[in-house]
DNA sequence: ATTGACATATTGTCCGACAATAAGTCAATA
DNA sequence: TATTGACTTATTGTCGGACAATATGTCAAT
């Protein structure tokens, strides 16, 4: 073996990389500010002394994270990633993992019950009236399977939002896209177990309207138990990759 | 007022994005599997009757999710969104809307005891002795600051991935890339709290080892409010946002 | 088995062009 | 006054073609 002289690998990133990295620190850095729009393409491409192609594709980039939107559907503006942007991309990638309704309910079991614990000290007037409201539309839609559905899809995020935590918004996003969209519709549709849903989603809500904060977890626990329960029962086994929507 | 009829909005979508999402669910839907070779790009454009910028443009959207990597720096390949890919949007997103220490703390606080709990029944020997050779590792590098702050955050990571779930490994993915580097970082340049981390993670692997799922659990959830104080000891305020690395 | 020379395929980047569409201005009109 | 219409302008979306840089493959020479 000869003597060698080790080389670091020469790190040659393409322009539409390098593009992309500058705008996405002058993002976070907040040296472009959410809200603003961001400059054109040309003079990006004035600016950063490319084509204008070469910022397209920057832009691309970062986009599909949600850190850029368009403001009137023209020109692009930094905005706020919202849990169901990136979430797309956190679904996708489990999707392809073949992630089982197993892994998903574990994770929920690892989440909920703490959402419902912390919305109690966190929750406000309002986070409290719409949870109020999702209520009497779940007893109202008690026999349609696809509002009831929605309804209860919509008590768990809106539970989730009252903890005001973008960090557990953001990590509990692949259920909502993945997890009670399908297991839940096949629940719901295979038992119609309306009524537990219902006094389970009671008993949270005035857990935290009682600022009860173990109740609140308790019965989160109990509502995830069912759930489980349901998918055992259903036809779709609990170590079964969740299938792909169609 | 007159009476109106209403339209649907009609949702014109860029070409780019059409491209993007068909590809996306040909990949989804398992039409081209993973590891194989994306056509070329000039294949791809005939294919869709759009240029080739356009593909391009497509492609991009795809490219920052992780679901296309590259195999030799040319080709696109299709490949499983690894963790840290897929992380680094969920971080962006959570810098943007300024999480802080306490938010992201709460997670971990859902997610890794939990995660400690599952690997009781799920690590295989290879996990259990990647978990030996880390405690090894880090009775080493006890006083070397930064080796140490690897050496932990590997620790959560092995453990993390001893559980087999890619939902939680996923959900987890911010705490890897914002967390533990930020937080940990400052707590032991400034409390050098080796010994005590150390104890930690031996109580948890002997609990892992043991298939003891209960005291895994404990442990970890001791260790995480050790984590808090040491924040809050710490010059870094708990409530405050986690800074933008530079 | 390694090297070198060569042809080929594919991506990265550039340029220039034009259509489609939002936004702004201003006059005409009911 | 408020709505409509015609016009201008700025910006994005898409096209087509061009060329350089780089992997890949082949074949001969050593």
């Amino acid at each position: 073996m000869s003597k060698n002289i080790n080389f670091d690998k020469i790190a040659h990133q393409p322009a539409y990389r390098v593009v992309s990295e500058k705008i996405r620190n002058a993002i976070l850095s907040g040296e472009i500010k959410t809200g603003e729009l961001l400059p054109t393409e040309t003079d990006l491409a004035k600016q950063f002394g490319v084509t204008r192609s070469t910022i397209r594709e920057a832009i691309r980039l970062l986009e599909h994270g949600g850190i850029l939107g368009r403001a009137d559907r023209k020109r692009l503006v930094v905005t706020l990633p919202e849990t169901d942007a990136v979430g797309r991309s956190v679904s996708s990638a489990l999707l392809m993992h073949q992630v089982t309704y197993e892994e998903l309910w574990q994770v929920a079991m690892g989440l909920e019950p703490l959402a419902s614990k912390l919305a109690c000290t966190t929750a406000t007037k309002q986070d409290k009236q719409l949870l109020a409201e999702n209520l009497v539309l779940t007893r109202d839609v008690m026999n349609d399977h696809d509002a009831l559905l929605a309804a209860e899809i919509e008590f768990h995020n809106l539970l989730a939002n009252a903890t005001h935590n973008s960090a557990l918004l953001l990590a509990r996003a692949p259920l909502n896209e993945l997890f009670y969209p399908v297991a839940w519709g096949e629940i719901i549709r295979a038992l119609s177990p309306g009524e537990r849903i219902l006094v389970a989603h009671q008993h949270i809500y005035a857990a935290i309207c009682d600022n009860n904060p173990d109740k609140a977890e308790e019965w989160m626990k109990k509502h995830m138990e069912d759930f489980r329960r349901g998918i055992e029962m259903g036809n779709l086994g609990f170590d079964q990759p969740v299938p792909v929507a169609p």
